[in-house]
Parts: structure tokens; sequence; C-alpha cells
RNA sequence: GUGACCGUAGCUCAACGGCAGAGCGUCGCCCUGUGGAGGCGAAUGUUGCGGGUUCAAAUCCCGUCGGUCACC
């Protein structure tokens, strides 16, 4: 019945190393989850992304519905035979969409003002638009659970309403209720997943200490096989808060010695102060999206750039230097910032793989260099090392 | 040498008597379970130069400098 085999291998402070043993392989956590949500990590291929040391990558299931459709996904065998990936794989729920396609989502909030929500939320479910055509899709617990039944990733997370900010104490109660009615339901429906898929449960509650708390209780209560911590980096959540609820809710997922996964997070700062409270993975978009948009990770770069730089701008037009003088990536040890930078302000394709590539690389070595740490007692010092704190 | 056309933002150009603009570039900001191969914003001008006409000139007139093309 139980499907992935956590162990916990070493731990320092709060902080914890060990592995997700899944059908597919193992994850070493603390782990960074790589974001492909239409069934790609945008630009590169399943060889590419393992070699930049990752083996496991996050799908959505609310794109898969509406593209490809799970018929079509269902008769090519699955995602993983789909996609030709062997290694773990990850669903969302569609829950997030409750979130980024509502009127108070990150698209519309900015230059969208005048489009409509394309979500409406009940205590069955979340009516759907498609963003393509605006057809119609309806989505609860138990539509969820089949979809990612048939989407067949290792690990699967329950439906749930991702909460926007700010929002008032009783609305976030509202949410978290439904997530917690549609948490059972999810549970219920386990019989809908492929055996060997595990199922998180999701903790909400927004920035309230009493519901966070009421949210890590009831979910660390129920028979799930990894827990997850939801909406809080998704809208401006002030950056106290959000290590806050780590604060709050760690002391009583970590009893559970269930996998504890941070939904959203995030910058490199973000993630070493979640592992240090023990969280065991971590999924974000950083790395691929803000690479597509010439954004490359150095160390160097420090923390008050957020260990980042613009290769767009003038300054690495001629500078001869690798993207990342410290980085081991295909893109670092094969081409300059002259030529990554030319390649962006040319809109070559290769600029978007060559700095997707350094990006993950450089999580992915972070991850390896964080659980190094751990296991040798060390992780104060990495954590000093790059936050000087 | 003669003639025609053209000189406007860093670049390419628009406005052709009525508040000097766009694209690109530059710079800044944004992105945390991807509606994103993005989005928002700012700076930059003695309209080649000098004179004239006019309430008003990048625009019309004269001169001048520079460029392109054509013809000798």
């Amino acid at each position: 019945m139980t499907k992935l085999k956590f162990s916990i291998e070493a731990t320092d402070g709060t902080a914890r190393t060990g592995s997700i043993r899944t059908e597919h392989g193992i994850i070493a956590t603390p782990a960074f989850v790589p974001v492909g949500t239409a069934a790609s990590v945008k630009s590169l291929t399943p060889d590419e992304i393992e070699n930049t040391g990752h083996r496991v990558f996050f799908v959505n299931t609310y794109h898969m519905i509406f593209r490809p459709g799970l018929e079509t996904v269902k008769h090519a065998g699955g995602l993983h035979k789909f996609m030709n990936w062997p290694h773990v794989l990850m669903t969302d729920s569609g829950g997030f969409q409750a979130f980024s396609l509502s009127e108070n989502g990150p698209r519309v909030k900015e230059n969208r003002a005048t489009e409509r929500s394309l979500v409406k939320i009940t205590d069955q479910g979340i009516a759907f638009k498609s963003a393509w055509d605006g057809s119609p899709v309806f989505l609860g617990p138990g539509e969820s659970m089949a979809a990612q039944g048939i989407l067949g990733a290792d690990l699967v997370m329950a439906f749930d309403e991702c909460t926007f900010y700010p929002i008032s104490e009783k609305r976030a109660g509202l949410a978290m209720d439904r997530t917690h009615a549609w948490a059972k339901v999810c549970l219920e429906s386990r019989n809908l997943l492929k055996s060997r898929q595990s199922l998180y449960g999701i903790i909400q509650g927004s920035v309230y200490k009493r519901l966070r708390i009421n949210s890590a209780k009831f979910m660390a209560s129920l028979p799930f096989d990894g827990l997850a911590i939801g909406s809080v980096a998704n809208s401006r959540e002030p950056r106290d808060k959000v290590f806050a609820v780590l604060d709050w809710t760690m002391p009583l997922l970590s009893e559970t010695a269930k996998p504890i996964h941070f939904l959203g997070i995030g910058e490199i700062e973000d993630i070493i102060l979640s592992v240090e409270k023990g969280i065991d993975s971590l999924d974000c978009i950083t790395p691929t999206r803000l690479g597509r948009m010439g954004w490359l990770f150095t160390k160097e770069a420090g923390l008050k750039n957020k260990f980042r730089y613009d290769i767009t701008h003038r300054q690495y037009a001629r500078d001869l230097q690798p993207p990342d003088p410290l980085c081991k990536c295909y893109a670092c040890l094969n081409f300059n910032r002259s030529y990554l930078h030319h390649l962006f302000k040319s809109r070559e394709l290769l600029a978007l793989r060559l700095a997707t590539m350094h990006n993950l690389y450089f999580f992915a070595d972070l991850m390896g260099k964080i659980r190094q740490s751990i296991r040798e007692r060390h992780f104060s010092t990495l954590k000093k090392e790059w936050l000087n704190y």
C-alpha cells in the first residue's frame, strides 16, 4: 500500500538529509524539484535534465487536462513514457490554479486587470476555464486524483485551495476548511491512483498561526505518504511570515517521519533557510523561468543580488569569462558570457537552453553541497558562507 | 562641375505650418506548487549650422556644411 520509502540518514540541528525511494528511482534529500509544467522542462531533453543533476521534476495536472488531454497521456502509457523520462515525477493537483488563474492571480493583477477570472471555487471543487480556448473543466478532489492517476507520477499532491495574499483570516480559514475536507476525499480516492503513487497532503492557513497549526495537526493525523506546505510565497506574503509558518508547523510535521515538501520555494536564500528548518524538498520556477529571461545564477553575485545577474546587460557584451567561473555545467565549460549575451540579445533558442542548463545545474549543485554539509554536521558553516549570517 | 534627394534620440526612421514620436538599443523594476521563449517603467533631442517669412517652423524661403545617387 505505501509507496515511497523515506529515510533520514543524518541530521544537523533541525536540518536533515536522506532519501525518498520510488518506483522510478531515488531522490536524495533535501532536493530541489524543477518545474516542467507542460510535460517539459522548457527547452531541455530528458538527458539534459539528467545532466544538470536532477532526478525529479514537477508536471501540472491542469495543463495536462487541456493539452494534450488525459486520454492522450493515457494512450502513450502515462507521463513517464509520454515524455521518455525514466526518473521520478511529481504532479501538482491543479489547486495552485485556484490562485494563479483567479482575479487575484499574478498575471491578472499586474497587467491583465480587464480579464476575467478563469476559476470559480465552491465546496465541491474548482470550475476552470481553459487558458487557451475558454473551454470549461470542473476539478474537485476526486477528479484531480483520477487525473493524477492517469498521469502516473510517483509523487502526487492532494487537491487544495491555494490562497492569495493579502487575505483575511476568515477567508483563509474557509480555504483551509475546504482543503481539509478535500484532503479526506483525496485519501478516499486513493484507489484511483496507481498502486505505486504516493500522496502528499497540503497544509494551508495563509499567514495565520492558529490556522497553520490547526492545518498541520490535521494533515499530520491523516495517512498521507508525504506532507507539503502551500500558499506561503505565492503573492507578496511578507518574508518573515513565510518562515514563521515553518516555525509554527515544522515541529508538528517532523514527528511524522514523512517527507516534507515546501511548495513554490524559491530563491537561494529561501532554500537554505527552509532546509535549515527541516524541509526535505522544494520546487520552484526560479532557475527555469528566470533563466529564460536572462538571469544566471552565480555564488559571486551575492545575497544582495539573490545570487544572480542579468546576462543581457551591456557590461557582459565582451566578457570572456564563463557564465559562472565556479561552475562545471555544459554551458560554463564550453561558452563565455559574451556569447550568452549575444544569444539573448539575438533571441536565439540556444540562449534559453544554456541558461536553463546552467541554472538547473547550479541548483542541483547547491543541493548536493547542502546534503553533504548536513551529513558532515557543517550546515551552519554552509549557511554562513552563503548568507553571511 | 551640374542636378536631384536626404540630414530629427545611441541606431533605423515617423511627424510635412499647430505640445517632437515609434521601434530597436540603454538603464531600472517585477516574476517563489509556470496562463510567462515574458511584463511594467524611465532616461535620452539647441530637429546639421546660420539667417528669413509667420501669432506659430523639424515642416515654407535663402545661405552654408555634410551625405547619397544620377549625369558630365
